[in-house]
DNA sequence: GTTATCTCATTACTTACGCTAAGGAAACTT
DNA sequence: AAGTTTCCTTAGCGTAAGTAATGAGATAAC
């Protein structure tokens, strides 16, 4: 994909336009008031990976290091996430979460499924499809 | 769409991840660095509706009337919108661009060709398929 | 026709969340 | 053993949003 035809330019065009507006409306849409989405974020990429060093987590969420700090600190204040020395490396923390993160998601997935209903009640059944075939492409678009 | 199966659960997830991960890094690709992305939309708006007052604008862009009173006033500061009062009602006031913005827009779009071509390097035609379909219903699911 | 209420834009203040710069401890290197 | 690099952290700053309160103009009620 080297080609730049104008249907591309204008499809970029709407892409960031939507991106951007939706990622505002998110960060009020959250499904737990209390988390910050990269924190959110950061919950979901421990739940994938299982544990991860703040620097790890910093380069997955394209963040800077200070902020993933932060982040780990305001997690482990709320009880969510376990911070432990590193096996082989001293300089290095282990991040992973707890039972309460744990026990959270599961609980805010119900909360998930009303917001669900209401955000695809918009859309029809061809429209919603096309955007879960594209949210793994836009996954992938953010970590290049 | 009111069945919410599991498939369609992780689907919002991977969507709710990717479109917050990806404003993240647009906030700093953004293609003029003296422009805040949601300035640059709100000129993407006043560019497919002409003009509106500053309460129109709010609305569409899901921002607070208190801060799209800045944004404009930032805007104007900048000589890329005109303010005007309403002809009907005293308390509105209309917005719209100058022909410095227009100037400025295209302008900009050499740098976005530019910002495209890394941005779908790492996607094969496929995806790129997928992401160019899913724009469109991105930008009507922030409209809901 | 004056008073009350409502709406729109604005001003002032606060909050949220990112960044850069600089530090300290542990690991490599020579 | 001293110097350099790497990783996390602390401190301080900037940007861009939000809430609360103000003022001016429109609309409604009496």
């Amino acid at each position: 994909m080297t080609e730049q035809s104008e249907a591309d330019l204008s499809a970029v065009s709407s892409l960031r336009a939507g991106v951007m507006r939706l990622s505002r409306r998110l960060r009020h849409q959250r499904v737990d008031e209390s988390l910050s989405p990269t924190e959110m974020s950061v919950l979901g990429t421990l739940a994938r990976c299982g544990s991860a060093t703040p620097g790890e987590l910093a380069r997955k969420e394209h963040v800077q290091p200070p902020s993933m700090t932060r982040i780990v600190a305001m997690l482990e204040a709320k009880g969510l996430v376990r911070r432990e020395p590193h096996p082989e490396d001293r300089r290095q923390v282990v991040v992973s979460r707890t039972e309460q993160a744990e026990a959270m998601l599961s609980e805010s997935r119900r909360k998930r499924d009303a917001w669900l209903a209401a955000l695809t009640e918009g859309l029809d059944e061809n429209e919603w499809e096309l955007l879960r075939a594209a949210a793994p492409v836009l996954e992938k678009l953010a970590q290049l």
